[in-house]
DNA sequence: ATGAAAGCGCTAACAG
DNA sequence: CTGTTAGCGCTTTCAT
């Protein structure tokens, strides 16, 4: 492996000038870079990072905290499409990205901070995690610059991209009520995610708004997941025939609602009327097609990737970015017909 | 931030004695080691990995070279899927990843040997890549282990990870075949991709063994993208109204497929059986379902990262690793109905 | 415009 | 069982 050392040897100089000529320092004779230049493609040379990490204490590197890269979430690429604009933004802005291996198992010895100390990541981009992660409360106590992605939270070195999922939720709570729905049940995720108590705010506001009584029973959690979803769906529409809509807080739950559709031997969205939220790809291709809360997910990532750079250096106007959200009106929402 | 000189200091004793101590030599009074283990956790010590990647010339890192993160395919799960094994099995095995974040204009700059010298990752998982790519050369001439997804190549250094294509696409033209089948056309990805060179023997064959002529013009290629099949489909059906089956190369170029039956007026599978080949998410959920070659994306990730620990270690037994495929028989595949 | 020297935090002989 | 010493490859004062 070359190292400055050979290339300085070679050159007749000493290893300060090397390390400045091909750093760009101006303060070196452009007749001496040339050649040290020269030597330096001659002989192969690449930096090795980690030297010049240890000393700069800097290492162009952001560090990614993403739970839900599991087998069993692979249906939902959410997380995928924020990493495709995380991926794209940080090379545009010169960063590499790690991912921190850490299974459940690791998470428990090795903590958050830990985990960025010793990779000396410059900051960090957390996706996926839950209000009552342990994690949570360090990355806010560390002064490691950190970008959350959906957890509201802001201090000096925290930052967070997210939607407006009140304004969602109400949004399309609003446009089923708009096509004559009354009794509207809600499938929520769960309660440790902010999301969900956000939607759940937008929803009840919009049946607020519209004079329509909140039914409690007319809640319940699928945990964000398709399966729970289903079951919970099958309980809820056996108990309670007059439901005529169904917001879910995310197209997977939704998906989860139309198979249970399915199995009642209701049509969609002439029984039934069911919206998701996220816009994921599947959302598309079902059929029905689905009606959906769409988040731009990648440009997410990107936004988040650039509000870490400008955390990083320090020159941060706003660290709260909030994307648009829009509804795509597709065929699994419908009028009520039995009005 | 906390050194092991400065556990050294506070324990009295020599920052050799606490590196030892940290690090489970066994020589080592289990009294110090108590004492220092206490005073490091007091001081809420993590190791510095920049430093001793310098020293130990490992960093436990391995580099990721994933082509296809871009915004345009993320349609195409078959990426993403990867990811998640490769990211399981590198937790279970205490590897992080690292993403080289290259985007075209860098590329150029920047050689594959110099991003992972500079980084100085352990290996390299490659997905993705063109035979064209002048990487590729680079890999096999470099000595960092390498593990390639989909290019069949070995050396000292090098394993892969494949799927029998040939097989695969053999099957089910086989499949189609025993359909009733005569005219079959294949939708083929691009020579600069093995596996395409590969499946197109697999259609050739079956339909040799079969005794039917292989048609030059049946066989177009398109570019593993939806638009581009649709286009060419489009163009194939017009000029050749008796071919009643189209093999695809890739799923996401069978939803192109169908998209133009559709636009033709062609109902499928009736007027046209229609296969693909990765099983992505989308094909079991387009309508029709999709028949298609099932690759098991999620275990080819496990088995690179894994064939790459070997790599590293040593103790390599086999470079080449095989995973199965499996046909999945959906709706967009039927019997010939024009015999 | 260039060099000498110190040091980033750690590990690894080697000696004792 | 523990300490001394050297050094990984690089940047960065401080001289000159």
């Amino acid at each position: 492996m070359t190292t400055i050392k050979d290339i300085a040897r070679e050159a007749g100089v000493s290893v300060t000038t090397v390390s400045r000529a091909l750093n760009g320092y101006s303060d070196v004779n452009e007749k001496t870079r040339a050649k040290i230049k020269d030597i330096a493609n001659e002989l192969n040379y690449s930096p090795n990072a980690l030297a010049r990490s240890l000393v700069t204490n800097k290492t162009k590197t952001i560090g990614l905290l993403v739970s839900g890269m599991k087998k069993e979430s692979i249906k939902d690429n959410f997380t995928y499409e924020i990493l495709c604009g995380i991926n794209d933004m940080s090379a545009e802005i010169g960063y590499d990205l790690i991912f921190f291996s850490t299974n459940s198992t690791m998470q428990k010895e090795k903590s958050y901070a830990q985990l960025c100390r010793e990779r000396k990541v410059d900051g960090v981009i957390i996706q996926g995690i839950k209000t009552d992660d342990p994690y949570l409360q360090e990355v806010i106590d560390s002064e490691i610059p950190c970008v959350l992605i959906d957890i509201p939270i802001e201090s000096n070195s925290v930052g967070y991209v997210t939607t407006d999922n009140e304004l969602g939720a109400k949004n399309i709570t609003e446009y089923l009520i708009d096509l004559g729905h009354k009794n509207i049940a809600m499938i929520n995720g769960h309660n440790r995610a902010f999301v969900s108590q956000q939607r759940f705010a937008g929803y009840r506001k919009a049946l607020s708004e519209a004079n329509i009584a909140l039914q409690w029973e007319y809640v319940i959690d699928g945990a964000f997941d398709e399966e729970v979803a289903y079951d919970a769906t099958l309980k809820l529409l056996n108990e309670h025939t007059e439901i005529t809509a169904i917001v879910c807080a995310s197209d997977l739950m939704a998906l989860g609602v139309m198979k249970a559709a399915k199995t009642l031997g209701l049509s969609i969205p002439s029984d039934l009327s069911v919206t998701g939220y996220d816009d994921i790809i599947l959302a598309s291709y079902v059929s029905p097609t689905l009606t959906t809360v769409a988040q731009d997910k990648y440009l997410m990532g990107q936004k988040a990737t650039r509000l870490l750079a400008e955390l990083l250096e320090g020159h941060t106007n706003e660290r709260k970015v909030i994307v648009e959200t829009e509804i795509k009106k597709r065929e699994s929402a419908g009028k009520n017909t039995r009005i």
